[in-house]
RNA sequence: GGGGGCGUGGUGUAGCCUGGUUAACACACCUGCCUGUCACGCAGGAGACCGCGGGUUCAACUCCCGUCGCUCCCGCCA
């Protein structure tokens, strides 16, 4: 009877109104107890949803009955029984009437923290043991909803001709010089950890690859505290070939974000709008381009003057640019573009008729910048050059610059943070609700 | 790195401003009771040296100083 019961198929739970009549097997985490006198009532969760199992006090159910007497909420077990419909049942009408019941692990009575408390613990004790804050199932709509959004975002590319590279996180120098890297003792040397694959994109263009994109992790060692801000996390990053202009790299950039939330929209729409309370919007095409310059004009008729000296947005100023795009264009989404030189990094390509100015840009989304992307400059002396006017000392990029010495087509390309547009997209107050394990200036732990 | 806020049973909070009872409440936990529960209910119980150190005072969870941790904002950025 035994190896009849375990040999039986699981039932998922989303599924098991097709078993009424039958026998099934369900496997998940007790989530209520209700042990009365005559009956006892189980809550079991899977990551599919929660149903009820039942079974009444008997001398023929004694073992069962005892068994529920010392369960434990959140203990992990197998329950097999007939399925039967009763409309009384508030958990989809359904219910196990249980024949046999495993406990595969009980958990401790006492728990840090209860999955289906009524109130979440603060953001500290939730981190520390995430494994269980993970239980909840709204939290898990967010890692099938990234799922979602990743799958798609590769999708689009691979059908866009890109290709798919796996660039190195262990480098022997900094990749844009700078304190923001963290430096690592390796066999007797300094490593430092790849802060963006932006030197080795670039290598796949001279190399003649055409179109490449990147899904990995990135390493900042900036001591930032805000909500917004990870020390690790998934960039995406992408770089083509044969562009004219920075024109061309957000016009894909807006079709890849578009194709990508349409997706999301098509399979998670209803459970966002359940559990989280906002509407995917696909967004529309083009998305609105403001340059800098008269970015700072709207933002100081809208009251708030940026300093001169600053050349890039401030957190209110882009709070406000995002205000405008949402106002005049009814747009989530706004490119801000052309940064002075002053901002930019070396690499990227400036005007001919005003060297100040960079063909770089933005994009914000409902206020927070979600990606930075540039033209990048691909002629050998003209980049030289600008290397040597932002301070950098040649040697240790020499192998970067060496990509631009024999033939490297015009490119350019952007990166993106994951987490930064889930949090976005799911309306989430804080990088680390999104992120699997948040990794911050304080936080190595779990 | 600069500024603000918060640290009280396992969890979330109240008490602190205006020092003075056994530090309260909800959830969770334990025991018993309960004819199908469904946020089950009822009765009882255990559990906190109030982050840490120092100071003021007859007396400190409460006021002051320091320190550590967390958190938010700014800087930096994706």
């Amino acid at each position: 009877m035994k190896a009849l019961s375990t040999s039986l198929p699981r039932t998922l739970i989303k599924d098991i109104r097709k078993a009424v009549g039958s026998e099934a097997k369900v496997q998940g985490w007790v989530k209520t107890i209700r042990d009365q006198k005559k009956m006892q009532f189980l809550l079991v969760r899977d990551h599919t949803g929660v149903v009820q199992a039942t079974v009444e006090r008997s001398a023929a159910k004694a073992s069962i009955n005892e068994l529920i007497a010392g369960l434990t909420r959140e203990s992990a077990i197998s329950v097999i029984g007939t399925v039967v419909e009763n409309p009384i049942v508030k958990t989809g009408g359904v219910e196990i009437l249980i024949r046999e019941l495993i406990v595969e692990s009980r958990a401790d009575g006492l728990i840090p923290i209860d999955p289906d408390g009524p109130v979440e613990p603060n953001s500290e004790v939730r981190l520390n043991w995430r494994f269980l804050d993970l239980r909840r199932p709204e939290i898990a709509l967010i890692f099938q909803v990234q799922t979602a959004f990743e799958h798609a975002m590769r999708e689009y590319w691979i059908k866009e001709g890109f290709l798919e590279i796996h660039s190195p996180k262990l480098m022997g120098s900094p990749s844009e010089g700078g304190a923001e890297v963290f430096p690592f003792e390796y066999f007797g040397r300094t490593a430092y950890l790849a802060q963006s694959p932006q030197f080795y994109k670039q290598m796949a263009m001279a190399a003649g690859f055409d179109r490449v994109f990147e899904i990995g992790p990135v390493f900042r060692a900036d001591p930032s505290f805000t909500a917004r801000h990870a020390t690790e996390f998934t960039g995406l990053d992408m770089e083509m070939s044969w562009i004219d202009s920075h024109e061309d790299v957000m016009a894909f950039e807006e079709r890849w974000l578009a194709y990508s939330l349409e997706q999301v929209r098509q399979e998670y729409g209803d459970p966002i709008r359940e559990t989280f309370g906002i509407e995917v919007s696909v967004p529309a095409v083009p998305f609105p381009r403001v340059p800098m310059q008269e970015a700072r004009e709207i933002i100081a008729g809208k009251g708030h003057v940026i300093p001169l000296e600053r050349g890039d947005l401030d957190p209110p100023g882009e709070r406000l640019i995002a205000e405008y795009a949402m106002e005049r264009f009814g747009h989530e989404f706004v490119f801000v573009t052309d940064y002075p030189v002053d901002v930019r990094p070396f690499y990227h390509m400036r005007y001919v008729d005003t060297p100040h100015i960079t063909k770089s840009f933005d994009l914000l989304w409902r206020g927070i910048e979600v990606t930075t992307g540039a033209q990048r400059e691909h002629r050998y002396d003209v980049l030289v050059a600008q290397a040597r006017e932002k301070g950098l000392s040649l040697e240790p990029i020499q192998f970067y610059l060496d990509f631009f010495k024999y033939g490297c087509p015009p490119h350019g390309g952007f990166g993106a943070g994951l987490a930064r547009m889930l949090m976005v997209l799911l309306n989430q107050s804080n990088i680390r609700e999104v992120t699997f394990l948040f990794r911050g200036p304080t936080r190595l732990h779990p």
